[in-house]
RNA sequence: GCGGGUGUAGCUCAGCGGUUUAGAGCGCCGGCCUGUCACGCCGGAGGCCGCGGGUUCAAAUCCCGUCAUCCGCGCCA
């Protein structure tokens, strides 16, 4: 006998389905079995129908457990009135049974299915361990279908740009620059490696070259760097590149894309966010004056202020020296926060001196001119509204400043911002608040290598007004070089690249790459210039953050079908695992252990 | 590499200022039940308390180590 196969799907049954002879395949969601009549929610992508089996007629009834997964006959009846179930939305029909055919039976299940509430705890190693159960649930077939049209409608509104993808190889050549590599050995010659990529960077300027103008990928990419709730070892980005352009045009482009494909799934999922807006636009100067970091999370004000000035010739010693020695005093407002207790200031304090700080001042507006807190005694009255004019603090606030380097005061109080905001319930989770960060500076120093380092890569184009600062304060040049921020998360970064070699020599010169350097790791791109490169330039957002911004979730795990655990293993299939000895003799290895 | 959290039944958790037989809810097994929709009722099985060592008359509980996992820092051009 072949397979039943079905005529309509659970979800879509209504009233007016009444009548109907019907097949149904899908799952056994929920069972109840009442003795003289049995109950079964049968389950399959499109949503959940009851089923209703006589008993007497079902004998073999029993083999009908969770999951259990099935092909069903029957009519479908309109219930009862006072039957009816309102919290289904197929609860005004039921399938009566006139027959079924088990097509895979169901081990007990090793966590429970039918209960969301529940699942939320679920050991998370063993949810991907069973993910094909895992992804059995509704809330994760809309995750995965929200990512499908998210992907979707950013490949049509590319080719409607003018955009063709082009699939760049996975296998490739190792960059040490940046992340690590992945690496993959090479069989006909033990001791060379190809490597994964870590973006298709390299390749898409090469298409700039070859002609093809606009390209763009949905591109897999690889890092084996550690994991964050918001990092898996490969991850997907939307790869695209334009030739002829300056900064303005990829801004234009990207932004537009960005709002038209986020605001059509929002629409298409009736997900619970507000259209995304035009998109607001930062220096990086100006947000680290004002958020303290490169990722402003927009959603709620609490800018920081500076009140070096201020304290500049203050009797507070830690100030003074502080400023004197080339130093800031720099702060954040706590709404509401000058009635925090001594003990919950310290906990403040606490996590200001995790990411570096030194110690946290406090001054607590009690009322107009009444202030309390570790530095109240060293502020005048006068001091107290000039500060209350610095900060905006109104009666009932608290400020919170920290006296260090700009760099560090920033770090603290990026981190103190966002913590305060979270206390304060200050972001409205409908919101997502885009913002372009612009004008990062091209290189900045790494002290441990005691060189130059590129903020973004290498080929990123300076501006060309600050190349005067070339030799003389390399610090102060620009890039023309933007991030697309939401909710304080990078989503995407990118660049106008250098296309003349002249100036990729003067970039390479001042990040101390050396000419053999230059010719092993790049000898092939540079080479591609020399045959009349366009200007170009591009940018790459991040589609599973995408999807976690429009899913509401914290964990990039979420919108992955198969997603690593933290230290890069997946227990699913077991890997990374150990491979025979012969495939060892072949790739010429041996471990030195 | 570092810091913090967690690890007890198939799942989610309680117990952890040492003590007799380690509990609950869900799930599972058996029985009853004709309108449930988290069905209900009765009964039952199920535990190297992550692993190793130590302290103690006595350890799920205290100490040390270790492994796994989660979150964060460093890292992620």
């Amino acid at each position: 006998m072949g397979l039943l196969q079905r005529t309509k799907v659970c979800g879509e049954l209504r009233s007016c389905n009444a009548g109907d002879e019907v097949v149904l395949n899908g799952w056994a969601h929920r069972v109840r079995d009442l003795g003289g009549v049995m109950f079964v929610d049968l389950r399959d992508r499109s949503g959940l129908v009851q089923l209703v089996l006589d008993p007497s007629a079902f004998p073999n009834r029993a083999e009908i457990r969770s999951e259990t997964c099935l092909a069903v006959t029957g009519k479908v009846r309109e219930r009862a009135e006072e039957t009816k179930n309102p919290k289904m939305e197929t609860g005004d029909v039921e399938v009566v049974v006139t027959g079924y055919t088990v097509l895979g039976p169901s081990k007990t299940l090793p966590f429970p299915l039918n209960d969301e509430d529940q699942m939320v705890n679920v050991n998370e190693d063993l949810r991907i361990k069973y993910r094909y159960l895992d992804l059995r649930r509704p809330s994760m077939y809309r995750r995965l279908a929200i990512r499908s049209s998210l992907i979707n409608r950013i490949r049509r509104h590319m080719e409607e740009q003018g955009f063709i993808e082009v699939e760049t190889p996975i296998i490739t050549k190792s960059t040490p620059e940046g992340a690590r590599d992945y690496l993959v050995p090479y069989r006909l010659e033990p001791g060379k490696f190809y490597a994964l990529p870590q973006s298709p960077q390299q390749y898409k300027q090469l298409l700039m070259v070859a002609g093809i103008e606009r390209y763009f990928q949905i591109a897999k990419c690889f890092r084996d760097e550690s994991q964050r709730a918001d990092r898996q070892p490969e991850f997907t980005q939307l790869d695209l590149e334009m030739s002829f352009v300056v900064q303005e045009d990829v801004l234009q482009l990207t932004e537009g894309m960005l709002r038209d494909v986020l605001n059509a799934v929002i629409g298409q999922f009736g997900l619970d966010k507000d259209p995304v807006e035009t998109f607001e636009r930062l220096t990086f100067d100006e947000s680290m004056h004002l958020y303290g970091c490169d990722k402003p999370d927009l959603r709620f004000g609490l800018q920081l202020f500076d009140a070096s000035d201020a304290f500049a010739d203050s009797e507070f010693g830690v100030f003074r020296n502080a400023v004197e020695s080339g130093g800031v005093i720099r702060g954040v407002r706590y709404p509401g926060g000058a009635g925090l207790s001594r003990k919950e200031v310290g906990q403040l304090e606490e996590f200001a001196r995790e990411f570096g700080a030194k110690g946290l001042a406090t001054l607590a507006f009690e009322s107009e001119n009444d202030v309390k807190g570790s530095i109240a005694k060293f502020v005048s009255a006068d001091k107290a509204a000039e500060l209350r004019k610095l900060s905006g603090a109104e009666p009932g606030d608290l400020l919170c400043m920290v006296a260090d380097d700009y760099a560090t005061a920033n770090n603290v109080l990026y981190r103190l911002r966002l913590e305060i905001g979270e206390r304060c319930g200050l972001r409205n989770p409908r919101e997502l608040k885009f913002c372009w960060v612009v004008d990062f500076p091209l290189v900045e120093w790494d002290a441990e290598a005691g060189r130059w380092s590129p903020t973004h890569h290498p080929f990123t184009s300076p501006k060309e007004e600050d190349l005067v600062y070339l030799d003389s304060d390399p610090g102060r040049i620009r890039a023309d070089c933007y991030d697309v921020v939401c909710n304080g998360t990078e989503m995407a970064s990118g660049s106008i690249r250098i296309h003349r070699t002249d100036i990729q020599a003067r970039i390479f010169k001042l990040l101390g790459i050396d000419e053999k350097t230059q010719q092993d790791r790049f000898g092939h791109i540079l080479e591609a210039f020399s045959f009349g490169a366009p200007p170009h330039g591009g940018i790459a957002p991040g589609i599973d953050r995408l999807a976690m911004a429009l899913t509401d979730t914290e964990n990039i795990r979420e919108v992955i079908a198969f997603p690593k655990v933290g230290n890069g293993y997946d227990p699913l299939m077991d890997a990374p695992s150990t491979v025979d000895a012969q495939q060892w003799a072949e790739l010429g290895l041996r471990l030195s252990k």
